[in-house]
DNA sequence: TTGTATGCGTTATCAG
DNA sequence: CTGATAACGCATACAA
């Protein structure tokens, strides 16, 4: 028995029902099936159920667009990253489809490709279609927070995470890089090491200058004083790695140990150790940062970060969230600060015999 | 000299502009802002410069939700993949919202996390949402299409991708999965392998009964019989690739070389292989599929098959964005195949002096 | 070339 | 508890 029977307006192909069909095949108002499927208290049981199995056998589909005009928000999150590509990206998307989709949300994603002009598009696309709120990562060339005001005047939630600017008035989640450089260098001094280079990422990015930050610390700690021959400025690619190490080994006083802000560079650096016949950890111990998934698969293993990107997605929604709830209330900013996991492995194990520290990659793709 | 000025309608926070303002604002008809903002034939161009200008002024912007109800199709695509992580999903993502944006869509990404229900939800909240086509990379739980023909009773275009199940009436963009094993296993043939083993992947999933048979189609064309005993079904993973490694080099006569329909199962293999004294690609060459991102770093570096990640992604929006463009004509399902493309590294280079074929895995994240 | 009127599907405000 | 009606912001058929 097709649904399509009685209906004046039969169900034609690119159509579906909407609330108004089934009022007229029940004879009842729209009001009452709204009410009724929006579980509203002033409808009585006995109608609400008939109003819902009507619903399912017509296979009634809310229209969220119609829904989200009259309320004038929707139902939808608007995410901006600069890629969806590597390991950090893709994992925080991942954990914010998630935690939205437990609310209810869906989200829409935009890559800025690093280019603040593009991530303005993005920006107005998003409050175009009339998202419920937003979180960004900025851009590299994202220099200012201006054009994030539209955002406020319309009063919808921003938060920023992971890529962030020096502003204590937004909210933002971010990953206390700061420790995870001294918990990195910390474990290497632990290890015995005493001269420990410091491949440093571009200090104009606020996470590459807290890890120096971190490392600093806990060279002060220890009391070794730091020395400007081994802090060495890149890009954080593979080359720049190889290419500092390079320059590193060439020191009369070369490091034992070397910290880079990032696993790419850690691993160019490493392998070029190697290849002018440095054991690693033996001769120079390595450490990276951002936990990548070669870190399991490089000789050796790889000692890093772990940045917690999933939580980072969790926790940017569940903030989000919050924020839209609250409605206006609660103003000042929050700042939620993740704490970094240092995941040792042989890369860094000077001292000892090269323990064993081994982890999974994640299982096969597609 | 603040926008709202004269304006009776204060451009209050929470609230934006619409066309009705602007309609007051310069005394014409909201027809007439509509037609100058969607460039419509039949406008002045003074009145055009006119309507512009104030939009621009007053920082204007369209309600998609509003359009779209009118019109009854949004700017947004659906798209449901299994999850957000690896290398490939992120990949083809990419490379759909690049293509997207292009042709000013935004899209909605869900994930069914390889579960049908999801899926399934998925599929309704993307409809809800008024989407204007739909691009699906299958769970591995699903079984059947019956669930996307709501999708097709909505005139909305499908597009599957990568994940597929057998059925000629349906759009898709697959790799040739079929050449991928052959190219792979014709490499290893001409290194001058002659037992050739495979790793096989789930047979349920097209995917990998398509790698079994180009692999199975080489062997033949080459003169070489198949022997079951080198064939081993396993869930892809490293461990299993481990296990099925040391069941092979167990065998009276153990292969020459392995294939096997995934990389993180051909490195489980290559590791075992190395822990049972065995030389990689000397007395064992290995192949994987999928080109990771640490086939550039395993010792020796693994021999893959690149999927053409982004271009797929890419492909299948473009074949959406015709579909779409074709409203209703042009019925017969399209597909399209990408080729693969077989990266050779040290793995397998079994007959010469293990050559060099090195590249470097993508820039720093984060 | 411009304006008038209507409807997209839903929800909120009233009144019964 | 239920119903009639207006409104969200935009686009189109039709009239001027």
């Amino acid at each position: 028995m097709a649904p399509r029977k009685k209906s004046s307006a039969p169900a034609a192909a690119g159509s579906s029902v909407s609330m108004a069909d089934l009022a007229r095949e029940l004879g009842v108002s729209m009001t009452t099936i709204s009410r009724a499927l929006s579980d509203h208290h002033s409808i009585g049981p006995a109608m609400k159920q008939k109003v819902l199995k009507l619903a399912k056998k017509y296979n009634y589909q809310p229209n969220r667009l119609a829904s989200a005009l009259r309320k004038g928000k929707s139902q939808l999150l608007g995410i901006i990253v600069p890629y969806i590509e590597g390991r950090f990206f893709p994992s925080v998307v991942h954990g914010m489809e998630t935690a939205a989709r437990r609310a209810g949300y869906n989200v829409i994603i935009c890559q800025s490709n690093e280019d603040v002009a593009q991530e303005q598009h993005n920006l107005d696309a998003l409050l175009s279609a009339q998202v419920a709120g937003i979180l960004v990562s900025l851009s590299r060339t994202t220099l200012d927070l201006q054009h994030f005001e539209k955002v406020r005047s319309r009063g919808l939630p921003l938060v920023l995470f992971d890529r962030v600017l020096d502003d204590a008035d937004i909210n933002a989640v971010v990953l206390n890089d700061y420790e995870g450089g001294y918990l990195s260098t910390r474990h290497l001094i632990e290890q015995g090491c005493r001269r420990i280079a410091h491949l440093a990422g571009p200090q104009h990015l606020t996470i590459y200058k807290n890890r120096r930050q971190g490392y600093l610390s806990a060279l002060r700690e220890a009391g070794l004083p730091p020395d400007d021959a081994l802090i060495l400025d890149t890009d954080m690619t593979q080359d720049q790695g190889a290419a500092a190490m390079r320059q590193l080994l060439a020191l009369p006083e070369p490091p034992d140990a070397v910290f880079a802000a990032g696993d790419y560079c850690a691993l160019g650096a490493m392998l070029e150790a190697q290849r002018q016949g440095r054991r690693v950890p033996q001769d120079v111990a390595v450490a990276g940062f951002s936990n990548e998934g070669f870190t399991v698969i490089s000789q050796p293993n790889l000692t890093s970060v772990d940045q917690r990107c999933e939580e980072m997605g969790q926790a940017a929604v569940r903030l989000l969230l919050e924020v839209l709830q609250a409605d206006g209330a609660a103003f000042g900013a929050r700042q939620v600060v993740l704490r970094p996991e240092l995941i040792v492995r042989d890369s860094s194990l000077h001292a000892t015999k090269a323990g064993k520290a081994a982890r999974k990659p994640r299982a096969a793709a597609s």
